[in-house]
DNA sequence: CGCTCGTTTGAGAGGTCTCAATTTGGGTGG
DNA sequence: CCACCCAAATTGAGACCTCTCAAACGAGCG
């Protein structure tokens, strides 16, 4: 088994794989592969095909598409996210390449494997289909805010949103402010801008530390649309 | 049984349904409708919860999200496609809104028959995913050309796709320009103005007729990204 | 024939980006 | 423990792209 026996439990409570079959599940990870990454590591390369599926189990990953040179990050992930399920399923090149952030561990499923699991045990089914279903609706949510919202006004709603996951008022930066920036579809001079005129509209940030110090006037600053905060 | 049985051979040969089992098929026809539309009739409204799965048998559907009264096009769908698939499978809010372009006729399949048949009919579920992981892709490659490229590279390789599609140099305009702008995240001067900018690249355009006059020409100007065009 | 609505053109404002310089902050080695 | 160094972040100035507002134009329809 490719996956040790200590670690089967763990990835058997994700959601991914808690409905699972005992049998799909041995079978899976019999061949499947759980690899530590270090930061900054290339995982897959736009244009290439899809030979395994990811699930982040710990750390996190950029996914960004590339043009001349040129990076522009289209979501990040944190466990316990798949990431190329798309193509996995559809058995079609990548359209997103993938690195580590930080030190990372993977789990890593050969595509064949996940199709089968797939026809055959409909609990796995049923869970594949939502992960794609919710990472469909966040690509979704992403392109709206692109389309509808000032560089602040997504700024506001990033912030908003990640306080609320924090369940405070006050949180870290969990990554690079650029990073931040190309996914929040800006340049790092833009973010720093719209964090500074953020200021006058609910929130203060001291280095990677942002404080919401009036929720309320930020929100109606960020004016949330339906699925982004509450 | 809602869907005439005159009706159910046409829908029978449907990517979506052409491997579901006769017994799943059958079931499912009998709790669904097959309704027409006038053009620009109001389908589904962002935020409401998802009845139906809808499928377009014939003409035009508009998605759309809105803000203060703003609409901005994201998807435009022809025969034969889902709508709202992800929504249905999660039990969600829609995230955006519908409307037909054109006289329609819609598939409406209760969403927990959607659910039940996916669950029990792996034929279906595959082709579920299947959708929805097209779809996902589809949402991925505009939210990466609204990221990366300019308003006419944008306009450019839509007129590249669609002759493509169309297999032939010249093709007329599925819809009014202002939806095509929109579709393509501009507005309607912009894309007038990219255009006119576009018959420097090898494109020449008459009315609702858009020709392709060189090519390679334009291709070199819309730098088509993987996944794009050829 | 003359509306009406969509499209095009024009002029100007605004948001975001680019390029460059400066400051900040974290990490390293003396 | 501190000074230095490098990368990231900030600030500034200017250009560019796209939008907004306004007016002129044109095609389809009553």
């Amino acid at each position: 088994m490719s996956v040790r026996l200590a670690e089967a439990p763990l990835i058997r409570a994700l959601p991914l794989f808690k409905e699972m079959s005992e049998a799909s599940f041995a079978g899976m990870m019999e061949a499947s592969l759980l690899q530590r990454f270090p930061a900054r590591a290339d995982i897959i390369r736009e244009g290439e095909m899809p030979d395994f599926l990811y699930i982040v189990i710990e750390g996190a990953i950029d996914l960004f598409a590339t043009r001349d040179g040129e990076e522009s990050t289209i979501d990040i992930l944190y466990p316990v996210s798949t990431f190329i399920l798309a193509a996995v399923m559809r058995d079609e090149p990548y359209l997103k390449s993938a690195r580590t952030l930080v030190p990372s561990q993977l789990l890593m499923v050969p595509s064949q494997v996940v199709r089968d699991a797939f026809n055959r045990d409909s609990a796995f089914a049923r869970a594949i289909v939502s992960e794609l279903a919710a990472r469909y609706r966040g690509v979704t949510r992403v392109l709206r805010n692109d389309r509808m919202l000032s560089s602040a006004e997504r700024l506001a709603n990033w912030i908003l949103n990640s306080a609320r996951r924090s369940g405070s008022n006050e949180f870290e930066l969990p990554l690079e402010k650029r990073k931040l920036a190309s996914y929040l579809g800006m340049t790092p001079e833009s973010y720093s801008r719209g964090m500074t005129a953020l200021e006058q509209h609910g929130v203060r940030s001291h280095g990677a530390t942002i404080t919401v110090t009036d929720p309320a006037r930020l929100k109606e600053f960020a004016r949330p649309a339906l699925g982004e905060d509450s």
